[in-house]
DNA sequence: ACTCCTTTGAAGAGT
DNA sequence: ACTCTTCAAAGGAGT
């Protein structure tokens, strides 16, 4: 799972050359390089995808991947992965330039941050919203996140597995993108209110 | 324009 | 080692 190997195909994203382009449809308007195919290739989604609805027929890549490796948080629309990584830059601050397509800009700052990478709930509550707005019980993003949250528990651990396994395969890839990087460079980005977690600290029931 | 809400998980900070 | 805090996404609601 967390083979230098599986690394090492990965950091071929690292080399994504121009914007691709291919024959097929695409949903996601997105064509994956010979490498990320190959590294995409290796995820269980590639193999098996049958749960997968109406919008995937035509592709062999999960509908999360392009949601992985081509959020439109990492990737703003305006440059979709046509920049290749600096990797020159001695200094940190050069490779992660302003230019940097995993970069976008922060409106209260207009620094542009680079965002941590979701975690499999994150992952799993990114596929499923749509399903839950679709059935039309809630709009609210608190109350679909709860509903999502009760679905979590619900799933079976093999179902749990597999959103663990791209969680791991986003942290890993994010890893490789930016070595330097720390979930503190984020910290106070944004205010929050210390009331939100209760005195007892024990908000999340498992 | 900005923050809150609400969820789980990862990771940093503090004890 | 353990607990606590912050931030990831989402978008309506409230300030």
């Amino acid at each position: 799972m967390s083979s230098r190997g599986e690394i090492g195909l990965m950091s071929g994203l690292n080399q994504n050359p121009a914007a691709p382009t291919c024959g097929k449809p695409q949903v996601f308007d997105w064509c994956p390089s010979p490498q990320q195919q190959q590294y995409l290739n290796l995820t269980s989604w590639g193999r098996n995808n049958t749960t997968q609805t109406q919008t995937t027929a035509v592709s062999s890549v999960h509908p999360l991947v392009p949601l992985l490796l081509y959020s439109d948080r990492h990737f703003p629309s305006a440059s979709p992965l046509t920049q290749p990584i600096s990797t020159s830059a001695a200094d940190p601050a050069d490779a992660h330039s302003r230019s940097h397509p995993y970069y976008h800009g922060n409106s209260v700052t207009s620094r542009q941050v680079v965002k941590k990478p979701l975690n499999a709930f994150m992952l799993y509550m990114k596929e499923m919203r749509h399903k839950v707005l679709q059935e039309g019980r809630e709009r609210e993003s608190a109350a679909i996140n709860r509903i999502l949250g009760r679905r979590w528990h619900a799933l079976s651990h093999s179902e749990q597995s597999k959103y663990y396994d791209l969680a791991q395969k986003e942290r890993l890839l994010h890893m490789q993108l930016y070595p330097g990087w720390s979930a503190r460079d984020n910290y106070g980005k944004r205010k929050r209110k210390r009331s939100q977690q209760p005195s007892g600290s024990c908000s999340r029931l498992s």
